[in-house]
DNA sequence: ATACCTGCAAAGGCTTTGCGGTTCG
DNA sequence: CGAACCGCAAAGCCTTTGCAGGTAT
């Protein structure tokens, strides 16, 4: 895992070398991002930068988050419910799922699976595992078996 | 992979213990869904089914759907895109998803991923691999050299 | 100075819901 | 007959977009 300090820095040398503006705003909505550890929605995201600046807009983080996923230092999770998720970490991990309040964790693995980098007809490019089961605090509240 | 009238079947009878009512856009919907190979929408769903019934509402797809999910018998796959997509296929198999259009593939694999029962305080119930990478047509688009 | 960006509000797309009439069991 | 279900239309999210004013370079 890269230093947190190191990759706002990369991401501000990107912007300038693309032609993008370093706006407190955009740099904000990277470290609340760099910092989470909640795959946070845009919705929270959006909550955090208030906090900082009051009069920043939802569609300034969805703006942003888009960007950043273009520029490949985020990425979009989504699982179930309505809206999506998003993640700074981009190095390989996978998620672990609550199929019941949908929490993810990062989770990091041993093993390696051996992709074929072609493979009917794609050419593929990564992969991700989703484990999918109860978080600690689901199976507290269902039956005291499970 | 069982049979598809074989599961048709238990979907009757399990409605029929939970007394649902088995009506023709359900079992429509669900035949439809087994049926198909490309995790369609419920839109696309929807489109099939109005040529059995012109009647069929886009509503009573959607609680379909959903009624198919809670029973275990289908599954929603969200990744890209704004639209949901279904899978009536529960045998253990894996997804290859372009990153380009978002068409997905079912796909099996030898190697099993030994998943512990227990992880990180999570009752692990199952996981699924997803494979990204660019289909055969989007390499097509793309420059040759892809 | 200018190109890019933001905030606001409106629009857009997907999904859910309330209701009256209908159908299954 | 009664409970469950359907079709319709409206409402409810989440997300995107157009525009006028503001900001970084």
């Amino acid at each position: 895992m890269v230093d947190r300090e190191e990759r706002l820095q990369d991401f501000i040398d990107r912007c300038r070398q693309e032609g993008l503006k370093i706006t407190p705003q955009r740099v904000a909505v990277y470290e609340i991002l760099l910092n989470s550890y909640n795959h946070p929605t845009v919705e929270e995201i959006y909550d955090e930068v208030k906090k900082r600046y009051p009069f920043v807009s939802l569609a300034t983080v969805y703006r942003t988050v888009e960007t950043l996923e273009q520029m490949g230092l985020a990425k979009k999770v989504c699982y179930w419910g309505s809206s999506a998720r998003y993640d700074a970490n981009i190095d390989e991990h996978h998620h672990l799922i609550c199929v019941k309040c949908g929490a993810i964790r990062d989770i990091y693995m041993e093993e390696d699976l051996s992709i074929p980098s072609e493979l009917e007809g794609f050419r593929t490019e990564g992969y991700s595992v989703n484990i999918y089961g109860l978080c600690p605090e689901c199976r507290e509240k269902a039956q005291p078996t499970s």
